[in-house]
DNA sequence: CAAAACCTTGCAACCGATTGCAAATCCGAC
DNA sequence: GTCGGATTTGCAATCGGTTGCAAGGTTTTG
């Protein structure tokens, strides 16, 4: 099957330890035995196994990669963006596929076989308790996309969810907006309510402004849909904030089964600004949420973590800003 | 750290090896030691290492994953798919991310270096030789999206792509068009040759028909809409044919820029029916690839090599379906 | 009750690597 | 040629498990 370690030894005529200390960074071999093992091992096609020596140096270079959002466009940006971080590093990237009915402490314990180094939990739509619970297993975590103000043992990487429903209420309002709403994401999910309260904080310094709200059963396109529709139904605000581009996607399907033109008739903002959101046809504005600038910043922090286990936990938050484009009406 | 079978056996009062066989499938222990073992392990909170385990067992459950079609929206599905139906089998993803800098021996090292059990390369963009490598190497491997014919070595699961061709310029010619071209993806894609072969095959059949054709750089939104974009410039076809339906969207895109309408003006149709084309604001005429069926084939095929690696190598194809929404215009 | 057949258990070797330690080798300096 | 220090090398233990084998214990059978 696989070349090992001893073959390549009894090739090159040295011994195990020889080899051994040939593959790995700054062991001491004189230049004659290391090429005399280089080359038993090109003629034999070695590499080592990653595996067995993750025996004895206690390190795997695997990383648990968790994740619950599967429906969201934008996270096969963070996929790719994850993926290829962590591959520039030498890190590989182990999926969990969190389902409804998958357990948490089942993703835990599948982790800890595999003695991943670290795992990062990447969604908003898991309670910070998740996160934490790698945690109290003894498994250097970090959440990407959490709560920031919560965790106070887990590294949390993302953006201000308060202040971008403020900054939404603000620009809706200074749009001359006056009866607006906010259609959230799912109730339990953190950044959802996050959002909620930074809206509604704002709305009340503008005793001028109505509003309402509501929260979609997902972060997906047909729940953003729906709840557009029965907003519709209900007779609708002026503008909105939705709490994500998907579920903007959604509303503005709504709308335009309706016949209503976004930014003429009603307005929407979204927040993330993934890549569909600058289509022509979709032509989004939105609050710009720096996914490359996130995710470079938590696989930093997932290196760290691997030098210095016990890393004092830190929050790591990127501004966001509104990325003006058709689905609001221009400023007055 | 963490917890040991020896720890875990010396808690119990029995032997390593007793421990060891509680937690593997069909070993025979009684039920007296089992139930000491069981609370011991309880107690410490043990797992057994699966790492250490793939020792001696020789097996890891760890199955490479690779790709490179990190922004066609479709891949979120495949992902999604592929993840949750390893995990129900007790299988783990690992991923590789291929991007155009990564050279494809180097991938077939690291994941012979994490001993995965097997491979699967999802890709309709890689050349068969790709999964070959993997298969000379000895690793068992699954070309998902592969072409059939072209693979002697190498299980292959997917779709027949020039019947789909065909289909698709039967199709448009069915509905009238007498101009049509076939907006393709990239040329050195086999499945983008293949839908354009069987697209020319039936073209040949059909005197009447003028035909156009063009190869976009990518199977990504950016490049349909280009393509098209180019099309319009130079004065298009009646009716296309687009290899994927982020290309369709593209082009729709495109066509939306020039007040066109698409299944009144320019009709058409596109290839795998993904979430995003029933979208009421996309509605767009596909030949449905039965994504499931595939992955699922896929990752049986996969578990049936675990169980016998010199299995006979085969291919999968699975029927395509035209699915009728608004893009073309009603048969006659 | 003894013999045969069957279970269960622990010992010890092994999977493929790493690494502390002491022995062996090398080097230049005296 | 000898000595001392620095390098290089191999031995052997170890990482966390698995498993063939033989010994010990149970149950069945006559």
């Amino acid at each position: 099957m696989s070349v090992t370690l001893k073959e390549v030894a009894a090739l090159a005529g040295v011994s195990r330890s020889a080899v051994s200390r040939t593959f790995t960074e700054g062991a001491s071999v004189s230049p004659k035995t290391r090429s005399k093992v280089e080359k038993a091992a090109a003629e034999l096609g070695y590499s080592p196994n990653a595996l067995a020596s993750s025996l004895t140096t206690g390190r795997t270079k695997l990383i648990g990669l968790i994740s619950n959002n599967f429906h969201n466009p934008i996270f096969l940006e963070v996929f790719d963006q994850f993926t290829r971080a962590l591959q520039e590093r030498g890190l590989r990237p182990l999926i969990v596929n969190l389902t409804d009915e998958t357990e948490p402490t089942n993703s835990v314990r599948m982790l800890r076989q595999y003695s991943v180094d670290a795992a990062i939990v990447a969604s908003s739509t898991l309670p910070p308790s998740f996160a934490k619970a790698f945690h109290d297993a003894g498994v250097p975590v970090v959440h990407t996309f959490g709560r920031s103000a919560t965790s106070t043992e887990v590294h949390v990487v993302g953006i201000d969810n308060v202040e971008c429903g403020r900054m939404a209420a603000r620009e809706l309002s200074s749009r001359g907006y006056r009866r607006i709403g906010y259609l959230g994401g799912p109730k339990d999910a953190t950044s959802a309510m996050d959002r909620y309260r930074g809206f509604m904080e704002e709305v009340e310094k503008h005793p001028e402004l109505e509003v309402t709200h509501c929260f979609a059963g997902a972060y997906s396109f047909e729940a953003g849909r729906e709840e557009m529709l029965q907003q519709l139904a209900e007779g609708p605000a002026e503008g909105y904030f939705c709490g994500d581009d998907i579920l903007s996607i959604g509303a503005l399907s709504a709308l335009s089964d309706h016949g209503l033109k976004p930014g003429k008739d009603i307005g929407i903002i979204g927040l993330n600004d993934m890549e569909m959101s600058r289509w022509e046809s979709v032509d989004l504005t939105t609050i710009h949420q720096p996914i490359k600038q996130i995710i470079t910043a938590s696989v930093d922090l997932v290196e760290e973590m691997l030098k210095d286990p016990e890393r004092y936990p830190e929050a790591r938050i990127f501004p966001c800003r509104v990325i003006e484009r058709g689905t609001l009406r221009p400023r007055p």
